[in-house]
DNA sequence: CTGAAAGCGCTTACAG
DNA sequence: CTGAAAGCGCTTACAG
């Protein structure tokens, strides 16, 4: 492998001319810089990241923190961890991934090694342990998600109150006065994912202000037990003609249960939901929905990410949350009176 | 941040002997490695990842090659992903994410820029153009999947003909004599995913054993187009009651449209099928099957690529193809005659 | 067993 | 605009 002294041999310059033209913060005049870049193309050269990177005090490396060890149900996780990449890459940074089941243990890692120049953390909880290393070190990093204290750091997540809200307008404005709210399990509220909590708040208040009544069902977890308990909900004969659903496994059963009761959408169910465009495209889901949306908020994380790499004495930490978008997929009729 | 210097001096030793006890190459006296890891824990002292690459020219780096743009319908991918992390690190390797949609043109870069000291290829066609670098630079890498040739590299995959002769014998065995063989639609035999092939061959050459008389239905890709197909194949008055799948999609929609034509597992048709762990775990799939077991085959190849960085000049390529285990689910019944 | 020196492949002030 | 020198933080022969 050619360095950076056979370079400089060759086009008869010295190393820091050759350096120079790598990394273009020099003026170098276009015939000494010809025959460095000949030398370059004969040799096949490529700058040796590692080189680079200690000289520079550099690694131009995001290390990337994900939990998979809790058992989530995240096809659409794969979807984030690329879009992260593809983000990172536009900036010319390469993405490590850090999976530790000890997630607060391998940032402390990462970082003392200084393997990493920032920090990426996927699937934040409420009081996620993964941000205290964070704080305590100083470390760049952004968030993806929400917690309930985001202590000085970035944070980028979809608006999931807002996301509550057009979907709850939406059947409002169809002149629906009652729906059953069919959200998470307690666990997934107690465990800290704090969307859960954001969007029922959020649409239990826009319910209240649009005058619709609503019917919360909070879905136990497991296949068998979304169906019994989307049955019950759906079987009974008071039951409300529309569904405001949260909750990807009781969304993804939707179709299938509603079949077997003999109900169709919109007319016997006016349906709305949230869940991510993976999710919808996997179970080719017919319903008008509000959808997460992976590649805008990793991008978005990102960038603020390397933003505040860039100018390190920027402005104070912001939160930012992506607008939902409506997808309309017609599965909302107006409300019969 | 402490640097080895400062160790050195605090312990009143060279750096050459702090170096001495960090690697634990050398015999050090206890005394002396006392003083040592006294003064590395009271300075909180953690090795430069990046210096110590530059000086033992290897970057404890493992590429991880992906080919997320084709849109391929793989929940999981994330699986594989952090498996492969997970054996790294058991190994004390860390895991560069490589996405670009030009994965040759990744590996030419990482490995010309020394990024990283050996790579895991995922997702493999069949003249999957990523092989032709590797083969070019000599570069240490393991496939996990199967080319048509493995051009002398290590490669690992379930072994999808034996998949396939476990369950066309479980059919037999149970007396059926002819089954609906559901497999790919033909864009993913063209497009060079060989375990469409390798199933179906084996399943064809078992069955002629056998004696079951197979009935080939390639199923179209979509949502609809699969709801289609299934309704055709199973309408049919002469239908065989038995059913041999080897589709994600297809399977994915299988309950619902039995359910659908009043059909139901085992009384009415049995079942068996290949497919993914999770995709059975996410659709709550309730047949006996054969799992492609992402866990044991990634930790497999990592193994396999740790243990040839270790010795490069070992043993000549190998491809290793992971028995598959038949997971039992009570979805066939003896053959009615 | 310990230490002084050279070297890994770069970049970056600093002279000229 | 170009070059000689020092330095990034380690490891590794090589003396002693």
């Amino acid at each position: 492998m050619a360095t950076i002294a056979d370079v400089a041999q060759e086009a008869g310059v010295a190393r820091s001319t050759v350096s120079a033209v790598l990394t273009g913060r020099k003026v170098v005049l276009p015939e000494t810089r010809a025959r460095v870049e000949a030398a370059i193309a004969k040799l096949d050269y490529s700058v040796d990241h590692g080189a680079r990177a200690l000289a520079t005090r550099r690694t131009m490396n995001l290390g990337l923190v994900v939990r998979f060890h809790e058992a989530e149900f995240s096809p659409a996780l794969a979807t984030y961890i690329v879009a992260i990449a593809d983000a990172a890459r536009e900036h010319d940074y390469g993405v490590l991934l850090l999976t530790q089941p000890d997630g607060a243990g391998a940032i402390r890692a990462a970082v003392a090694a200084r393997q990493v120049d920032a920090l990426v953390l996927l699937n934040i909880i409420q009081d996620d342990p993964r941000i205290g290393p964070i704080v305590d070190t100083g470390f760049p990093a952004v968030l993806i998600g929400m917690p309930r204290d985001t202590q000085g750091i970035d944070a980028v997540d979809l608006d999931f109150a807002a996301g509550a809200r057009v979907l709850v307008d939406h059947l409002a404005d169809a002149g629906h006065r009652e729906a059953t709210f069919l959200t998470w399990p307690d666990e997934v509220f107690q465990s800290g994912r704090t969307y859960a909590e954001r969007f029922r708040d959020a649409a239990v208040a826009e319910a209240a202000r649009r005058r619709l009544v609503l019917d919360i069902v909070s879905c136990p977890a497991g296949p068998e037990q979304v169906r019994d308990a989307l049955r019950t909900a759906l079987a009974r004969s008071t039951a409300p003609r529309a569904l405001l659903v949260h909750n990807d496994a009781v969304v993804a059963m939707l179709p299938t249960v509603l079949h077997e009761l003999g109900l169709s959408v919109p007319d016997d169910y006016s349906v709305v939901s949230l869940h991510s465009a993976e999710l919808g495209r996997i179970f080719a889901l017919p319903y008008t929905s509000v959808e997460s949306e992976p590649e805008r908020v990793s991008k978005l994380a990102v960038d603020i990410l390397v933003r505040r790499l860039t100018a390190p004495d920027g402005p104070a930490a912001v939160t930012t949350l992506v607008a939902p978008r409506l997808v309309e997929r017609a599965s909302v009729a107006p409300a019969v009176s």
